[in-house]
DNA sequence: TACTACATCTCGCAT
DNA sequence: ATGCGAGGTGTAGTA
């Protein structure tokens, strides 16, 4: 595409606040919470209609740039081409684009009201404890869930008949080290707060890694395998499946 | 865009490994390490050369759903559009979009083969630290950087002259409860290697949470502020500006 | 491959 | 605004 007519197009897509994506060869240049730069190559550069952008390469999961919304994009025609300056005066930072090509350009308003609904978040897992607490343990009793507190929220909170009070941190995936120190804390400062000793600490989590369980016997923790909701489900069926399959 | 057109052009630049992206109108269901799915509505769709997929909103910093490289996709005729199915056996993730319309669609293959060249990282933070140990502290001495050891990596390990090891941990911002607790974890680690008490722990970072200070100096540990850096020199440099400005 | 920690993390929620 | 933790986190580096 002539450059020409692609400074026209955006300009006056980016005025209308419209979803700009093109395909362009560029060079890029980032600065502000860290210094980067990218020498000449394609990729495709979005611009969203809240101003947001994003610069991909052919290849890979993540953007190679981006900014937030909330700042502003300029075009500017140049010997080599045309220079695309995004800067965000409020974070002070810049993004820009030697643009040396473009290849292909589309805009469009889109209309999308939608939210997506998820299910099998650490917050389903939390739920499922307190509905079904046999899941921790037989005598387990959960008071509360995803409790906040000043020094960070406990996922579920109870005790036992014993009276001893119960810190249970969940996990959806594996528990590592940082899980463990989490509910270290937890129990830590609810035995400073309760004035009391008898505080037990359960880890929640499909795995744990080695060293985690580790450090959490060397604290006195306990692991309970326990999956995220859906997790279970489909595991359950990947199971049956497989032992169909191999029976 | 007549929906049988776009079939063909997808089938053919799907074949060809190009990088695909339209703009469509369809619903989402995701299923996989969980369970997702979105009501109808404008989006950006693209699929990447190396067979990524993302699918943005009109609006927002993140793709509301993708699925990373290794997967296949097929697009499949229906009575109210066309299905577009992807997924990754190895993975057992499924995305399916129902399209309704696709408004606009580029293919084009991409040749880019810059990596990104970054500075102002927290190894960035670690070197400039071993670099200039008064950063820290006028008695110092750094001896190693990065070190990583069976149970987790140092940032910068050495001693003072009284001989007391000291470890610090570098964070390019806040720093937050999490960063105590790893430096606690390191230095607890170092005491049981070492078999000594005489260590230290300093959490250098620009910022730091109350809380995060407040166990920090509970704990015997110390915070001392250093910039990542080339935000040490833009956070200069704009002071500057601002003193000329103001004056 | 598994484990660990960083990330221009982003995002939401509660204080 | 800030603090805090989750995330379908992703990604790199190391054992």
């Amino acid at each position: 595409m002539e450059l020409g007519v692609f400074e026209d197009k955006f300009e006056e897509s980016y005025k209308r606040n419209e979803f700009i994506t093109f395909f362009c060869k560029c060079k890029i240049v980032y600065s502000g919470r860290a210094e980067a730069s990218l020498g000449k190559g394609d990729r495709l550069v979005s611009v969203k209609q809240d101003g947001t952008i994003f610069v991909h390469q052919p290849e890979g999961g993540n953007p190679i740039n981006y900014m937030k919304s909330g700042g502003s994009i300029v075009i500017i025609k140049q010997d080599y081409g045309v220079l695309f300056k995004a800067h965000n005066s409020a974070t002070r930072e810049y993004l820009e684009l030697e643009i040396s090509r473009v290849y292909e350009f589309m805009a469009r308003k889109l209309d999308d009201g939608q939210k997506q609904i998820i299910a099998g978040t650490e917050a389903d897992m939390s739920d499922m404890i307190k509905d079904n607490p046999s899941l921790i343990n037989d005598d387990f009793k959960p008071l509360s869930r995803e409790e906040h507190t000043k020094f960070g929220f406990i996922d579920v909170f109870g005790h036992d008949k014993k009276g001893t009070l119960v810190v249970v941190e969940c996990k959806r995936y594996v528990a590592g080290l940082d899980a463990v120190q989490q509910l270290r804390r937890y129990v830590e400062k609810i035995k400073e707060l309760k004035g009391t000793d008898k505080v037990s600490g359960i880890l929640a989590s499909p795995k744990i890694s080695p060293n985690a369980e580790a450090m959490l016997k060397n604290w006195g923790f306990s692991w309970k395998l326990v999956n995220p909701p859906m997790r279970l489900i489909r595991h359950n069926k990947t199971q049956k499946a497989l032992d169909a399959f191999l029976s």
